[in-house]
RNA sequence: GCCGGUGUGGCGGAAUUGGUAGACGCAGCGGAUUCAAAAUCCGCCGCUGUAACAGGCGUGUCGGUUCGAGUCCGACCACCGGCACCA
């Protein structure tokens, strides 16, 4: 055996070993358990990651062990190959979006083969390749037959300079990032999914995941049922001209005697009718339009508003109510209107408040007083005030009481609402899957038919800032005899709702799925970004429920269990520029001096010796240049060494910090656990291990032994915090350091210890162990070995120690018996010199025993 | 603004069901080895206090429940993720 641990040569050696047997080639068997894991594939947007790195080597342990507990295991792997990067590189560098695509998905594919992930590239896609989009397309044309499409009018961010539409991302306090132009809303005719028919299961199906309860939460939230009711005020121009009645829905009716005003859209349109003739109503209506469409930009604006000149009729008390035009109230959302009442709604408040609106309280305080509105609104439930025959009601008694009223007045009814809006899936981008749809001289839209099908996207193109590019290619898009195709492309997250689908039976060239995806369908494992918590995976549940009711697959649910990993984040170098701006400077760049305590004062770059400011720890981005490459790492340490360092930061939910010195504090123990081998099979030949005949020593190693299967077992296959298992093989690694015993029953107990520990990292570090492994006299590979089970009975105990409390403050430590009964437990912990003197002449008042951990004694 | 989360030594983190706060690692300090260095090995390492023990304080802040709170409850502060066209 090499003295010496050759991470290159030895992942160089393992690597060849999987790949020339194929080892992680899945093949469907009934009769095996099956275990489908999956991380989110990447978008190729260059090079990979250290946020590739940790969510991959996160899915490889769990797939490696689960292989170990002789499951039959499927990992995939492919590319998410659609999106803007592509475009816009294309107009930076004038590449081709395919070609740039392609080269990335070579260095990245070639980078991932170098972590030595138990994939199966078998079923290797991307997600641009027609053979994938054609079926997207195929199933969107049978989403149109079953009336599950339609198209509607909706709001985007125009550039007006560049007349093209910008993403939200690309929208900059307001401004285009590219032409700096004020951006517009404006609305356009988009195609969009159903998924609102779907709300209630998406819902309900929650509580059939096993998901973090804190993306289930926000999951619900998004969706957002609510009770409430939907109401009609009769309106008034204000000339007495009868105008169309406005639709409000409501959760809280119990305040509706409260209402002082309502409020309506800016591009609502009774706010258009209004400012026919007010060219002042018309100027804020124009403000209005302007700026982003995203709900964070419009709900952090400040809230204004202005009067239409019409007036509503409250439907029970018959008095007449101004019509506010207000820049927070969207057409998007529910009827594009809303009543107010300010006395018990915080922003009606504000802004009654702003533009001398009355504020009249319906709802009364805890007290049952007139609620104090001076500093703001009142917005718990109560009892009502103020409202005539309702008065006195609670909240679900006048709820119901208002609502049946107006009912009876055919002014309302009970509604459920949902928050969710319907997924709007066309972009007006080149670089994604086109959709099959063609428009005819007569206006007609058709879905194609199966055999127009797939509408390939050209490759060759130039892309430029401005606009569609596929709009301008009459190749593409005219169709001849009046004829034109569609030129919008699918949203990205369309492909990435079914992708876990089609690894399943990805060579399939007939169908978009066979009866394999029922085999490995759910996934048992999806780990990915917390910040996919939303959009994604409600979208990838909402179609799975959709190929389900078309009979392409049988489970309800994508992702039996989630785990969602945090960002990695390291610090940040700067220096501030003669404009104001700041140059970053990279880690790597950057020398940092310390304190004598270790803590950080200041950094130099090290090309100049210069000082730079520290910017703080943040996300690794290209932006903040504080990214730390993933290869120059493996180059320098092996893949072994980085996956350590990856999975021993932190726990996989938490953000994990960078740390050069920590990195290095893995490949240490690399090489530490590396020499104990070396030096275990040094030392002689072991006999078979003969438990009776074991010394105290060797009895103790053997117990901490079971007790690390015990935890790593658990931490891994149920908690997946594979920071504490990695621990814990450390700490049997570091006692079997200081175990000297070379008799063969001990050299019996250290290899028992050793195989542990090799088996123990076996899926976090695969390269080294498959290497020790071999070492230790096996001949089937590390990757075929079953999982250590746990011997209970090493794990048994004499004594154990016990800490005693006075008055819940540690006093003493005891060693006890394991078998010790209260009162001795009592009675010792009485005996005991520093406890004694805490107990003096007091009186004890109680006394509490918990086995296994502690007794307190109370005095007072 | 709304929804969700996080906060523990010099640093990353551990403490799984309310029961020993700081496992494991990093950094630092002391020692061994070495001509010297690197590497490696051994020891110390929350703050304060003591000759040494003892003791006091300590899990973002303030308050509460409990024999006992990092963990539960209430209020607050700071930071992070998402907000429907970034993926």
């Amino acid at each position: 055996m090499d003295a010496q641990y050759k991470p290159f040569d030895i992942e160089r050696e393992a690597q060849r070993f999987w790949d020339d047997n194929q080892c992680f080639k899945a093949i469907e068997d009934a009769d095996r358990e099956k275990f489908y894991c999956l991380s989110m594939f990447p978008y190729p947007s260059g090079k990979l990651h250290m946020g590739h790195v940790r969510n991959y080597t996160i899915g490889d342990v769990v797939s490696r062990y689960q292989r170990m507990q002789g499951k039959n295991v499927m990992q995939p792997m492919g590319w998410d190959a659609f999106g803007m990067p592509a475009e816009n590189a294309a107009i930076q560098n004038q590449v081709p979006p395919a070609r740039w695509t392609h080269q990335n998905i070579d260095t990245m594919r070639a980078q991932l083969k170098s972590l030595g992930f138990a994939y199966d590239w078998s079923r290797e896609f991307a997600t641009c390749d027609s053979d994938y989009y054609r079926w997207e397309q195929w199933f969107f044309t049978k989403l149109v037959e079953k009336g599950l499409v339609y198209k509607k009018m909706s709001t985007v961010n125009w550039d007006p300079v560049d007349q093209t539409v910008l993403a939200n991302e690309q929208v900059i306090e307001g401004r285009g990032w590219r032409s700096g132009a004020l951006v517009e809303r404006k609305e356009i005719p988009l195609w969009f999914l159903k998924i609102t028919d779907y709300a209630e299961e998406l819902l309900a199906d929650l509580d059939r995941i096993d998901w973090p309860e804190q993306v289930k939460t926000m999951q619900r939230n998004w969706i957002g049922k609510s009770r409430g009711v939907e109401l009609t005020f009769d309106t008034r121009a204000a000339d007495g001209s009868p105008l169309e009645p406005l639709s409000v829905y409501t959760t809280r009716p119990d305040t509706l005697m409260g209402v002082t005003y309502l409020a309506v859209a800016a591009d609502h349109p009774l706010a258009r009718s209004a400012a026919e003739g007010n060219p002042a109503l018309g100027e804020f209506l124009e403000e209005c339009a302007r700026g982003g469409t995203s709900e964070a930009e419009l709900a952090t604006r400040e809230k204004k508003g202005m009067p239409t000149g019409h007036s509503a009729r409250h439907p029970l008390t018959g008095r007449d109510v101004p019509v506010y035009v207000a820049n927070f109230v969207l057409m998007e959302f529910g009827t594009g209107a809303v009543m107010a009442v300010p006395a018990h709604d915080q922003r009606d408040w504000e802004f009654a408040t702003r533009y001398g609106v009355p504020i009249e309280p319906v709802i009364a305080d805890a007290d049952g007083e007139t609620p104090d509105l001076s500093a703001g609104a009142h917005t718990e439930y109560g009892t009502l005030i103020n409202s005539g025959e309702f008065d006195g009601l609670d909240f679900e008694t006048a709820f119901d009481a208002i609502a049946a009223r107006l009912a009876e007045l055919g002014r309302g009814e009970v509604k459920t609402n949902y928050r969710l809006r319907d997924w709007g899936v066309a972009r007006q981008r080149y670089w994604g899957a086109p959709i099959p749809v063609k428009y005819g001289p007569e206006g007609q839209t058709v879905p194609l038919t199966d055999d127009e099908l797939p509408v390939e996207l050209p490759l060759e193109v130039t892309v430029d800032a401005s606009g569609s590019p596929l709009k301008k290619m009459p190749d593409f898009s005219d169709l001849g005899n009046g004829w034109t195709r569609e030129t919008d492309t699918f949203d990205t997250f369309m492909e990435s709702s079914w992708y876990f689908a089609r690894f399943c039976c990805a060579d399939n060239p007939t169908a978009m799925l066979d009866e394999r995806a029922n085999y490995w369908l759910p996934v048992d494992l999806y780990i990915g970004g917390i910040e996919h918590a939303i959009l994604h995976l409600l979208y990838a549940r909402f179609f799975t429920k959709l190929m389900r009711d078309f009979g392409l697959v049988e489970t309800d649910e994508p992702f039996q269990r989630l785990l969602t990993q945090g960002m990695v984040i390291a610090e940040t170098y700067y220096r501030p520029t003669a404009n104001g701006g700041k140059e970053w400077f990279n880690p790597a760049d950057v020398e940092v001096s310390r304190d004598d305590k270790g803590r950080p004062i200041s950094a130099t770059l090290v090309a100049d010796g210069q000082p730079v400011e520290m910017g703080g720890i943040e996300k690794m981005s290209k932006s903040k240049n504080n990214g730390v490459d993933p290869q120059a790492m493996i180059d320098r340490f092996g893949a072994d060494t980085v996956r350590l360092f990856m999975m021993f930061a932190a726990p996989p939910e938490q953000s994990l910090e960078w740390s050069d010195s920590g990195v290095e504090g893995a490949h240490r123990f690399l090489k530490r656990l590396w020499r104990l081998v070396t030096e275990h099979l040094g030392a002689g030949t072991p006999a078979a291990l003969d438990v009776e005949a074991l010394d105290d020593s060797q009895r103790e190693l053997r117990r901490k032994t079971h007790e690390t299967i015990q935890k790593a077992s658990d931490d891994i296959g149920r908690r997946t915090t594979f920071n504490t298992a990695i621990a814990a093989v450390m700490e049997l690694a570091n006692s079997l350091g200081k175990f000297n015993d070379t008799t063969p029953q001990g050299l019996a107990v250290a290899r028992e210890a050793m195989e542990a520990c090799v088996l123990l990292l076996a899926p976090i570090t695969p390269h080294v162990c498959h290497a020790l492994w071999a070492e230790l006299g096996h001949d089937e590979p590390a990757i075929d070995a079953r999982w250590p089970a746990l011997d209970e009975s090493a794990l048994a105990r004499d004594t154990i120690e016990l800490v005693a409390q006075v008055n819940g403050k540690l006093r003493a430590r005891l060693e006890v018996p394991a078998d010790a009964d209260k009162a001795a437990i009592e009675a010792q912990a009485m005996a005991t010199e520093n406890v004694k003197r805490h107990i003096e002449d007091k009186t004890i008042r109680k006394v509490i025993v918990v086995p296994g951990k502690l007794v307190n004694i109370v005095v007072g």
